[in-house]
DNA sequence: ACCGTTGATGACCCTAAGAT
DNA sequence: ATCTTAGGGTCATCAACGGT
C-alpha cells in the first residue's frame, strides 16, 4: 500500500444534478474510486506537486456529478461507466475525457466557459472560449506559488551510531570522525545516502523560504495551533468584555452563546495563496470568499503523544486563519472554559510543549575537539521559530515568577546552532544513554526591550517598518530599544524562547481588551516612566504563563523525556518524532510508514551511484535497469535518452573519481564526490536558475552563516 | 448511445540470485 | 545446501478510444 493522501478539490461545480439516467439498468456507483483516483493523480501531475510513491485520490466530485455503470446488454461481462452531470445534459465515458473539464473548474471557479474537455465542444454548442490555459489562471489572484504540502526536517540527529536505525549513515558521526582525523572542518552537510533528504530537501528550501517572507502571524507548516472545525451560520467568535473570556456571538440576536469548541492540531498543510491575507484575517473571514480548499490551513487534530492510537489525527479540517490561533495562547484563550471541559487534543499539545527538533541543519563547522552545526530553524513546543524571525524571550530563570510585559525582551534571531564540546570524551561509538559529549543549542541575534531601564546608553527606539517582520506598530506606544550597542549579538539557550514575535496589531485583533489600556498608555507614553511603574500593558506577555505551564506540564508527562537522566526536554529527530504523529498530510512519513525500506533505497542509490555493496562498479546496464524503474531522482524526465545518458554520466564520474582522485580515495571522499554530483543533477541547478538575480533569496540561500558573519560580533552570554 | 478493438495494467508464476 | 526474495515474463482483464 502506497501512501495515501487525499486531495481536496475547490468547492465549485458545473453541472447539472438532475442530470441523471432515466434507464434503471444504470448503477450508483458510489464512492466512484476510479474518477477520484484518476482524476487526483492527473490533477497533482498537472500542478507539479506530484510526489513519487504516493497515490492520490480526490475528496470527492465536483457536486452534482454522479458516476454510473451499465452492463452491457450484448456482453454482461463488460460494464460501461459513465459520469453524468455535465451540464449540456452529456455524460462522460472516462476519466481521461473528464480531466480537461475537471482540470477547467478548478482553475476558473467552476465556471466551464472555455473549457477545452470533449462535451463541452460538442456540436458547435461550445462558447467560445480562450484557448490558453495559462491566461485563465493568471487573471485571478492566485500566485502561481508551489504548494507544499508535506513537511520534515532534513537531517537526522547525532544520537545514532555511524548508521542510524534505518541504517543511513550518520553524517554526524562521520563528520565527528572526519574532524578527529582532520582537526579542522568547515563543510556544509548533506546526505546524498539519505532518500529522505534527498526528497525532502527541496520542498523544505521553498518552505522556509516562504516563511521568511510572510508576516509571522500566518501559520506555519508542523506548527500547533488552536482551531474550530467550525462556526456555525452568523455566528463569529469575539471577546467578551463582561467575562473576559471568548464566545460565540450572534450578531442578528446581538447575544452571545457558548465558548467556541477548541481543539488543537497541527498545521500540515498552508494555503497555495497565502499572500492574500490581511491581518484582518486573523479574526474576520476574508472578503474574497474563496474555496476553503484554497484559502485554508490543513489541520489535523493532535493524537495522544504518549499513547498508540494516532486514528484522531485522521480528523482533519481545512480551515480559514481565523479559524485558528497560536497555541501559545491556549491559556488566554480558554480563559472560562472548565479544564475537564477542554478538548483532549489541548491536553495532548500541552504534552510536546517540551520538545524540540532543528530544521535544516546545513553547516558544520568545527576545530577538534568542539564543533557547530548551523540550522535554519527549530521546532520548540508548538512553533517553529527561523533564522531571521523576532521571537519573545523569557526572562532567566531565577526571574520567571510573574512576569510582566516589561521582562520579555525581543530577539532578531541571526543564527541558530547546535554546539558540540568535548567530544574528546566521547567513545567512537557513542550508541550510549543519552550523548556522551555535550551539546547545546543556542540561538544569537540582537536583543531589543521595552523597558527604557533595560536600553543601551542613549540609543533611540526602533522605527517601525524598519525592524524585522513582527516588530511593526509597537513604536507609538511600546517602542523596541536596543539593549546591547551596534553590531554586538547576544547569545541565548533555546528554551528561553518563549515564541514569535506578532506584530502589535495582530496581538489587538486577537486580545482586544487591550486595546482599552493601550489608549491610556499613549497618553502616557511621552512622560518619563521608571521600569516599576510600567503598567503590565504592553502585548508582550500574552502566552508565557502559558508556555511555562505547558512546558512544566510536559517535562512531567511526556513519556519520551528521559525523565531518569533528568531530562526537562524532549529532543526529536525531527518534527514528527517530537510529536509523536505517525503521518502528516496523510501520507505516513519517515519511519512509521511501513511501505518504506529504506534498506532498498540505500542499496539502490548506491548502485545508481556505482558504488556495488562490496564496492564494485556496477555495470551500465544495471544501472541503466534501476533508472528505467525509479526514474532519476529528483528529476522528472524519464525518457530513454535521459536515462541512458545519465547511467553513462553516473559511470564517467565513477570512474573519474577513482581515476583522478587519489588511488585510495576513501569511501567518504567518493561519497561526497558523488553527492555533489547528485545533488547537481536533482535540480540544484533549476533552483539555482529560479533565484538568480534575486539576491534576497540568494541570500536566503546563503542561509544564517552569511547573516551572522555581516556582523562584527562579539557574542556575549546574556545568561546569567 | 452502443459496441468492437486495442493498449495498458495488474496478477500470477517461474527463475535466478542472495541470505542463512 | 536450502530457504527467501527480487525480478522478469506471461497472460488475463478492463479501461479507453473511436467507429458506427
Amino acid at each position: 500500500m502506497p501512501p495515501i493522501v487525499t486531495v481536496p478539490i475547490a468547492p465549485v461545480s458545473d453541472a447539472d444534478a438532475s442530470h441523471r439516467p432515466a434507464d434503471p439498468r444504470y448503477r450508483l456507483i458510489d464512492p466512484p474510486t476510479q474518477y477520484l483516483d484518476k482524476l487526483a493523480q492527473q490533477w497533482m501531475v498537472a500542478r507539479g506537486e506530484s510526489q513519487p510513491f504516493v497515490h492520490y485520490t480526490l475528496d470527492r466530485l465536483p457536486e452534482g456529478y454522479t458516476l454510473y455503470e451499465m452492463r452491457r446488454p450484448s456482453n454482461p461481462n463488460t460494464a460501461d461507466k459513465r459520469l453524468f452531470g455535465h451540464p449540456n445534459r452529456v455524460f462522460f465515458d472516462s476519466p481521461n475525457r473528464f480531466f480537461p473539464h475537471f482540470l477547467h473548474l478548478m482553475k476558473n471557479k467552476g465556471s466551464n466557459f472555455g473549457c477545452p474537455c470533449t462535451v463541452c465542444n460538442a456540436n458547435g454548442k461550445k462558447p467560445l472560449g480562450i484557448q490558453d490555459s495559462r491566461s485563465a489562471s493568471a487573471d485571478s489572484s492566485v500566485p502561481r506559488g508551489r504548494e507544499k504540502s508535506r513537511l520534515m526536517d532534513s537531517v537526522r540527529d547525532d544520537k545514532a551510531g555511524k548508521v542510524d536505525e534505518e541504517g543511513t549513515p550518520d553524517v554526524y558521526r562521520a563528520l565527528i570522525d572526519k574532524l578527529k582525523r582532520k582537526g579542522e572542518i568547515d563543510a556544509p552537510i548533506e546526505e546524498p545516502m539519505s532518500m529522505d533528504w534527498r526528497v525532502e530537501r527541496k520542498p523544505l528550501q521553498v518552505m522556509l523560504q516562504r516563511c521568511r517572507t510572510q508576516a509571522p502571524w500566518i501559520p506555519r507548516q508542523g506548527e500547533i495551533v488552536l482551531f474550530v472545525l467550525s462556526i456555525p451560520e452568523g455566528r463569529e467568535i469575539v471577546f467578551d468584555y463582561d467575562t473576559s473570556e471568548y464566545r460565540l456571538y450572534h450578531a442578528a440576536s446581538e447575544t452571545y452563546e457558548d465558548s467556541p469548541a477548541w481543539r488543537a492540531g497541527v498545521v500540515t498543510q498552508v494555503p497555495t495563496e497565502e499572500k492574500s491575507y490581511e491581518v484582518f484575517n486573523l479574526v474576520m473571514e476574508p472578503s474574497h470568499k474563496l474555496g476553503v480548499n484554497y484559502s485554508g490551513f490543513r489541520v489535523e487534530s493532535l493524537p495522544d503523544p504518549n499513547g498508540e492510537e494516532k486514528s484522531v489525527q485522521k480528523q482533519y479540517k481545512y480551515v480559514p486563519l481565523h479559524y485558528t490561533r497560536p497555541f501559545a495562547f491556549y491559556q488566554e484563550i480558554l480563559r472560562g472554559i472548565p479544564r475537564e471541559s477542554w478538548h483532549a487534543t489541548i491536553t495532548n499539545a500541552m504534552t510536546i510543549m517540551s520538545s524540540f527538533s532543528l530544521v535544516d541543519r546545513f553547516n558544520f563547522r568545527g576545530s577538534w575537539p568542539e564543533a557547530v552545526v548551523n540550522c535554519r530553524g527549530i521546532y520548540i513546543g508548538a512553533e517553529l521559530i527561523l533564522v531571521g524571525d523576532a521571537v519573545r524571550l523569557l526572562p532567566p530563570s531565577e526571574k520567571q515568577g510573574n512576569i510582566t510585559s516589561v521582562d520579555i525582551d525581543v530577539l532578531h534571531i541571526k543564527s541558530i546552532r547546535l554546539t558540540l564540546t568535548n567530544l574528546d570524551r566521547a567513545s567512537d561509538n557513542d550508541r550510549d544513554e543519552g550523548h556522551p559529549y555535550n551539546t547545546s543549542v543556542e540561538v544569537r541575534g540582537i536583543p531589543y526591550t521595552t523597558n527604557p531601564i533595560a536600553k543601551f546608553a542613549d540609543v533611540s527606539p526602533l522605527n517601525d517598518n524598519l525592524g524585522p517582520l513582527g516588530m511593526e506598530d509597537y513604536a507609538s506606544f511600546t517602542p523596541f530599544f536596543p539593549k546591547r550597542a551596534k553590531g554586538k549579538l547576544v547569545c541565548i539557550p533555546f528554551h528561553r524562547i518563549l515564541g514569535r514575535c506578532y506584530d502589535a496589531i495582530a496581538v489587538q485583533l486577537w486580545f482586544p481588551n487591550e486595546q482599552r489600556k493601550i489608549v491610556d498608555m499613549s497618553q502616557k507614553k511621552n512622560q518619563e516612566v521608571t521600569g516599576a511603574e510600567l503598567p503590565n500593558i504592553t502585548l508582550l506577555h500574552y502566552g508565557a504563563e502559558g508556555v511555562l505551564a505547558a512546558r512544566q506540564y510536559s517535562s512531567q508527562n511526556y513519556r519520551k523525556i528521559d525523565h531518569r537522566s533528568g531530562k526537562s526536554w524532549f529532543w526529536g529527530d525531527t518534527r514528527v518524532e517530537s510529536l509523536d504523529v505517525h503521518s502528516m498530510s496523510g501520507a505516513p512519513v519517515e519511519r512509521f510508514d511501513a511501505n518504506r525500506d529504506p534498506r532498498k533505497w540505500r542499496r539502490e542509490i548506491r548502485v545508481l551511484e556505482g558504488v556495488g555493496p562490496a564496492g564494485k562498479v556496477r555495470t551500465t546496464e544495471e544501472k541503466r535497469k534501476l533508472v528505467e524503474k525509479f526514474g532519476v531522482p529528483g528529476r522528472r524526465g524519464r525518457s530513454k535518452d535521459d536515462e541512458n545518458d545519465v547511467a553513462a554520466v553516473w559511470t564517467s564520474i565513477i570512474e573519474e573519481a577513482r581515476y583522478n582522485g587519489n588511488e585510495d580515495a576513501d569511501d567518504e571522499d567518493l561519497y561526497h564526490a558523488l553527492g555533489a554530483e547528485l545533488l547537481a543533477r536533482d535540480g540544484e541547478a533549476e533552483w539555482a536558475e529560479e533565484t538568480k538575480g534575486n539576491s534576497k533569496r540568494r541570500k536566503f540561500l546563503d542561509g544564517g552563516k552569511r547573516d551572522a558573519e555581516d556582523h562584527d560580533i562579539i557574542v556575549i552570554d546574556d545568561d546569567e
